[in-house]
DNA sequence: CGAAAATTTGACATGACTCAACTGGAGTGG
DNA sequence: CCACTCCAGTTGAGTCATGTCAAATTTTCG
């Protein structure tokens, strides 16, 4: 787990391992059998998850009962309710294990100690929360330039082991069409 | 100058006033005439632009030469590719004036220094990219679960002096529907 | 004023959703 | 080990939302 992390912090900034040690001692093991809820709607996130096993996913529920799947989480991603964390207000999003999950839990309280004692800290979140930006701005794009069609294939051709991974409709939610539709669309072909 | 830079950073961490001073000595003033661009497609993006005054663009055009709007930006807020400007890669992205604007340039180079040299600056960053996550994910959001009647109605009513300051087929093209299609909304009622 | 750009209009085509019924497989309890 | 249930996935008919294209109209700006 040291090492997973180790290897994890050091492609952004470069960590000594005694820093790490004292970071691990901050985190929290959990696990999550699938199903299991990280977060439900109208709690305040009070952590960020380092998912080292399994596969979770980030929804809302609609007015009219609808699942919208934002996200999904997998090994080496970091997963948490940014708005619900930063501003500590109760979250209108679920997170949910997809798979029987293990995160390393990182408090806000822990996390604002550690930025005290290890300062770099405070860069590499920075550039997680850029690369987390770039991705939410990329998944954006192709909503915009690709029909329903076009964002399945996309989708399957990049992350073929992903798609195995999960369910077809919560694949579906994800891509933001009905399940009926996606079932239409793998058929032609 | 220094002022509203003093008045907005602040909203994030305390800085001195004399921070703020070097902060702002890093800092170039440039102006941009409206559809002038501040970053075209394969040009690597190598600043941050924070608008004094004014309303920018940042659009992609798709293989089929249809411009989709990602996001707008106006005045006390950051704009960049973040993709190009972190990982130092062409932008595929187009940032353009949509009226004329005044921003302050920072450069990558600038901003490395500047890290070093006001460590809390990093924090602040790192803030401000939380906040540009929480704003795309919020409009990845309206986007799922809203069709265009209701994200047309949601935006007229949220950010009425916004809608004014941009021509309609922009509105349309950032909300992901044809010029035609939102005309045709507006005229039911 | 005149040209270019933006918006509107309408006819038509198509993509996507809804709803209801059906199929098939995974788990569960008797 | 079988029968039953539940859930995911499929299918098809009908409807609605949205896109396409071409033309008319209005607005903007030089």
């Amino acid at each position: 787990m040291i090492d997973q992390l180790y290897q994890y912090f050091n492609r952004y900034v470069p960590f000594s391992h005694q820093e790490i040690d004292v970071l691990c001692s901050c985190l929290e093991q959990k696990t999550y059998t699938r199903k299991a809820f990280l977060l439900k709607e109208g709690d305040i996130c009070k952590d960020k998850y380092f998912i080292t096993e399994g596969l979770v996913r980030t929804f809302r529920i609609d007015n009219k009962g609808i699942e919208h799947i934002l996200l999904f989480g997998i090994e080496n991603w970091w997963v948490t309710n940014t708005e619900s964390f930063t501003r500590v207000q109760p979250s209108h999003l679920y997170i949910q294990a997809v798979e029987n999950t293990t995160v390393l839990a990182l408090s806000k309280r822990k996390l604002e100690q550690l930025y005290a004692q290890i300062p770099q800290l405070e860069r590499a979140f920075r550039m997680i929360t850029e690369n987390m930006l770039v991705a939410a701005l990329r998944h954006l794009e192709f909503r915009q330039q690709m029909n329903n069609e076009e964002m399945y294939r996309h989708i399957v051709q990049e992350l073929p082991g992903f798609v195995q991974r999960v369910p077809q409709y919560m694949l579906a939610s994800y891509l933001g069409m009905t399940p009926e539709h996606l079932s239409a669309l793998r058929k032609n072909k």
